[in-house]
RNA sequence: GCGCGCUUAGCUCAGUGGUAGAGCACAUCCUUCACACGGAUGGGGUCGCAGGUUCGAACCCUGCAGCGCGCACCA
């Protein structure tokens, strides 16, 4: 052993034992091990982003079980890497670029801008990898991948034209939910429905075969106006019946626009009638492909009208131009009313603004092997956890809709398709393209340019990054065509761990690619991390700044000390409080394990081998079954996931067990005037015990498990306690009953007597004496140990003491304890105290009495439950004579 | 509207039928030679509400309320 410092420092530590493993490859997979396989592929971070705590959680919680797993003896691989995020660094770039040159992308060019997102990517790209080292991950970093890597990107293109092929992937004309401010489509899911206070403006179309009649409509949107084309009315509703067919004038710009009916209509909602505006809305984009209707688009990309024919609203932003649409109408006398009103409305994930419903040319992806992804998660083969998770899953597997991949954006995995030259105005307007064009080669579908690509211009969009995220877990194990070693070992992984807000982007999708590109499901359980909110219940984010720098956590608390507190409230199912107290705790347990052996340290360094247990007094027994225990709990603990029950399982081990119990009871055994054999026993106790638990506290602590198992010499020279097997079999290989019930009852008549001493003022006297009566034969060698523990001078075992009246005295395990004060007693306060103790009893009696007398519980119950009852009455009912007789003697 | 989850001590949470728990916070005491990032002792809960099942309910069932989260084309 070597020598402990006076505090722990975890920062140098933490960065020491971190080097010390990649210097010794322990995180390196060998894919030709013959031992078990364990894997588990990261959720990919966004490559400029930096870490917070979801990802301290989440990552925290896949260490650990790359760890443990190593511990188990399996060959661990678990591999790292980066996304490309492309909105998310796209518009990092072009801000960057708007601010410090003043310039737009286009203004670059593709190829320039492309090559500052790479410039960009390189200079940011290892924050995020750098703090997941920083907490400690045991990455297999040699395997780090990113998601536009040249061989990653092949998968992409390659996955791409093999659906096109299938007749999965098309591209088509359709409304798609378009983002005005990074000015492409998005798919459903980057759409969050918000709540929103709006208006609805009630507003009345005169019709134009009756001059002076009305049709009263309503709508939220009168800024769309001018692309509306009809009224739609339900064809139930007796109120408009007479309006279907005839046609109603359309304010500005004039025209006349026919009343239709369309049961998609809500009778209930507003005025009945519905003005039909295709170009932006989902609903009456439907209608007006159901009735041949004519669309209009009257707003650009970017959110501004467009229509030149209302001079005063063209150019307008369109939330300016709804107000200004509705003055209009007003002045022109046709606004009714106008009322507050709640609805929801889309917003755009990224960009934070309301999304506009826009017909666009974009491509779309039919799912993939639908029904065995879908059976996957139905019948277990992969297993959800918290297994509700399921059930959403499931529902969205069912109500499948078509996904939009294409983005209009830069940065990002090119659409493999190549237009030909001389047909390229034809189709790109085209109102679809499938393999049916592609036969007639105009297009060119495929992982490379065709040969004379002089002739053929490229489609400029990108692909939505999940279409690249979905293939991760195969994607990251082997280049395409290649048959990977790496694959056949670690494919399927066995854990994926993530958010549950991510299930539809990502984890459902790579069921589905899972099955259709590696044949086979992608992993076997899916564990859902809690969401972590402030104390206050509201989302961690940068704008309300509730949001703590795990790296500032670290420094102040240590990796271990974050990972460890944040892991110890980590509920199972639900939302996570966050609260930087748990972190303080975690530091303060570190400290604690650190300051036991530094006690341990200060009997000497020389390591101790345990001797022949049948001569170890009960507390090291007793300390060794709870290990044994403690082990045997975190196997079941980690069979089921409960990462919060095992970091409390150690904590209550250490600091109430260990330290607080047999680390108190052997401090004689430590002190010079102990005998060798006490002190051997006891410091071998002690280094079997710590090793141990060092062992089982690496994966949620692992560099002080580390430090202090290298320092204690817990580990040979060169071995990592990291990547050491657990132990098979347990410390204590034989019946330990007696010895822990012994124990125990030292550890509970300590309580008392530290008790009475408070009650009789001398809890800070260390001079009393107690008297033991009628004491178990047991006791006489244990006596100075509980001497120690409670804080006395002496304790005598006396069968025949006849304590003078008043003296206080406590039942214990071990029998009634007298502390005699001379000068002191006070019999009133004694008859008081004993009186007391005595109504509380009744209490629990009177308990077990109504239990027992009830004839239906001695009949039904369980006769184990009657019997355990019957103890429990007998206990008490001693007590109670003995606190009677001890009354009465007072008397 | 449909679905899911939560409601236990001041706070954060364990506890899936048999004597209500932990950590923190609080109060009092202790600068005792591992640790004040520590130790000792203590106060504090009719387990959201109302029914039901059961010998027995925090736990199972039903209903209700409050909070949160998904999904959904009501303009």
């Amino acid at each position: 052993m070597s020598e402990l410092a006076k505090a722990y420092e975890p920062q140098a530590v933490e960065a020491k034992w971190y080097a010390a493993w990649l210097d010794g490859k322990c995180f390196e997979a060998d894919p030709s091990s013959a031992k078990e396989a364990y894997s588990i592929v990261i959720p990919p971070p966004n490559v400029t982003g930096i870490l917070h705590l979801g990802h301290v959680l989440n990552n925290a919680l896949q260490d650990i079980l790359a760890r443990r797993a190593r511990q188990e003896g399996k060959e661990v691989l678990w591999l790292p890497g980066t996304d490309h995020a492309g909105i998310a660094t796209q518009a990092k770039v072009e801000r960057e670029l708007r601010e410090q040159e003043g310039k737009t992308r286009r203004d670059l060019g593709r190829d320039e801008f492309l090559k500052r997102v790479w410039d960009f990517k390189n200079k940011h790209g290892d924050i995020i990898i750098k703090q997941l080292k920083r907490l400690g991950c045991s990455c297999d970093w040699s395997r780090e991948r990113f998601t536009m890597d040249e061989a990653y990107t092949k998968w992409v293109s390659h996955v791409f034209v093999e659906l096109f092929k299938e007749g999965l992937i098309y591209r088509g004309k359709r409304i798609v939910n378009w983002c005005p401010v990074s000015l492409t489509a998005l798919s459903d899911e980057e759409v969050i429905m918000t709540p929103q206070r709006s208006k609805l403006y009630f507003m009345k179309y005169e019709l134009a075969d009756a001059p002076g009649e009305y049709l009263e409509i309503s709508t939220t949107r009168p800024e769309t106006l001018m692309g509306d084309v009809a009224v739609a009315v339900n064809p139930k509703d007796p109120r408009f019946s007479k309006y279907i067919g005839r046609m109603v004038k359309r304010p500005f710009p004039h025209a006349e626009i026919p009343v239709i009916a369309d049961d998609h209509v809500d009778i209930e909602f507003g005025t009945g009638a519905l003005k039909i505006t295709p170009a932006h809305d989902k609903a009456d984009f439907e209608i007006g492909i159901r009735h041949h209707l004519e669309i209009i688009d009257v707003l650009t990309p970017d959110g501004h009208v467009n229509c030149p024919d209302c001079p005063d609203l063209h150019g307008l932003d369109r939330f300016i131009a709804r107000k200004k649409a509705a003055a209009k109408l007003e002045e022109m006398g046709l606004l009714i009313k106008v009322e507050e009103y709640e609805n929801n409305v889309g917003f755009s994930e990224r960009a934070h603004v309301p999304i506009e419903p826009r017909i666009s040319m974009q491509w779309f992806l039919k799912y993939p092997c639908v029904k065995e992804a879908a059976d996957a998660v139905a019948n277990g083969d992969i297993q959800f956890r918290p297994e509700r998770w399921a059930k959403t899953y499931a529902h969205w597997m069912e109500n499948l809709q078509d996904w939009c991949i294409s983005r209009q954006l830069w940065w990002g995995h090119q659409i493999p398709v190549w237009y030909h030259k001389e047909k390229l105005d034809a189709l790109k307007n085209a109102e679809s393209l499938d393999m049916s064009d592609f036969e007639k080669g105009e297009i060119h579908v495929g992982l490379e340019a065709p040969a004379d690509s002089e002739n053929w211009v490229r489609d400029e969009d990108v692909m939505d990054t999940w279409f690249s995220s979905w293939l991760w877990p195969f994607a990251t194990m082997s280049d395409l065509g290649e048959d990977s070693a790496t694959l056949k070992k670690f494919h399927p992984t066995s854990d994926l761990v993530t958010g549950p807000d991510i299930i539809f982007f990502w984890v459902a999708r790579m069921i589905m690619a899972g099955f259709r590109f590696a044949g086979e499901l992608p992993f076997k359980n899916v564990f859902f991390t809690s969401i972590i909110r402030d104390l206050q219940g509201r989302k961690m984010s940068k704008s309300l700044g509730n949001s703590p720098d795990p790296i500032d956590l670290m420094e102040k608390y240590g990796a271990d000390g974050l990972r460890f507190g944040l892991l110890r409230i980590a509920p199972v199912g639900s939302d996570l409080r966050f609260d930087e107290v748990s972190v303080e705790e975690g530091r303060n347990f570190a400290n604690k394990i650190y300051n036991a052996c530094r006690f341990r340290q200060m009997a000497g360094t020389e390591l101790v081998e345990l001797g022949d247990l049948a001569n170890y007094p009960p507390y090291h027994i007793d300390i060794m079954a709870k290990l044994d225990e403690l082990a045997a709990n975190l196997k079941g603990s980690y069979a089921e996931y409960r990462f919060g029950e095992i970091a409390q399982l150690l904590y209550d081990f250490l600091w109430n067990e260990f330290c607080g119990k047999f680390l108190e009871a052997v401090k004689l055994d430590l002190r010079e005037t102990a005998t060798v054999e006490a002190r051997n026993a006891t410091l071998g106790t002690f280094d079997a015990v710590m090793a141990r638990f060092l062992q089982l506290l690496s994966p949620y602590m692992p560099h002080i498990a580390e430090e202090l198992s290298q320092r204690m010499s817990y580990v040979k020279e060169g071995e990592f306690v990291m990547t050491k097997a657990l132990p098979a079999t347990p410390l204590v290989g034989f019946d330990a009953t007696e010895a822990r019930s012994r124990a125990e009852a030292i550890y509970e008549s300590a309580a008392r007597l530290r008790n009475l001493k408070i009650e009789y003022n001398v809890a800070t006297r260390k001079d009393v004496r107690f008297v033991v009566k009628a004491a178990a034969s047991w006791l006489a060698p244990e006596t100075k140990v509980l001497a120690l523990l409670c804080g006395a001078g002496q304790i005598d075992i006396d069968a025949s003491y006849d304590a003078p009246k008043g003296t206080p005295v406590s039942l214990t395990p071990v029998g009634e304890i007298y502390l005699p004060m001379e000068g002191l007693i006070d019999v009133e306060a004694e008859r008081i105290r004993i009186s007391k103790e005595i109504e509380k009893i009744k209490i629990e009696v009177k308990k077990c009495e109504g239990k027992l007398g009830n004839a239906s519980f001695i009949d039904r119950a369980p006769p184990e439950v009657v019997e355990q009852e019957k103890a429990r009455l007998a206990d008490w009912n001693a007590k109670l004579v003995q606190l009677g007789e001890m009354l009465a003697a007072l008397a």
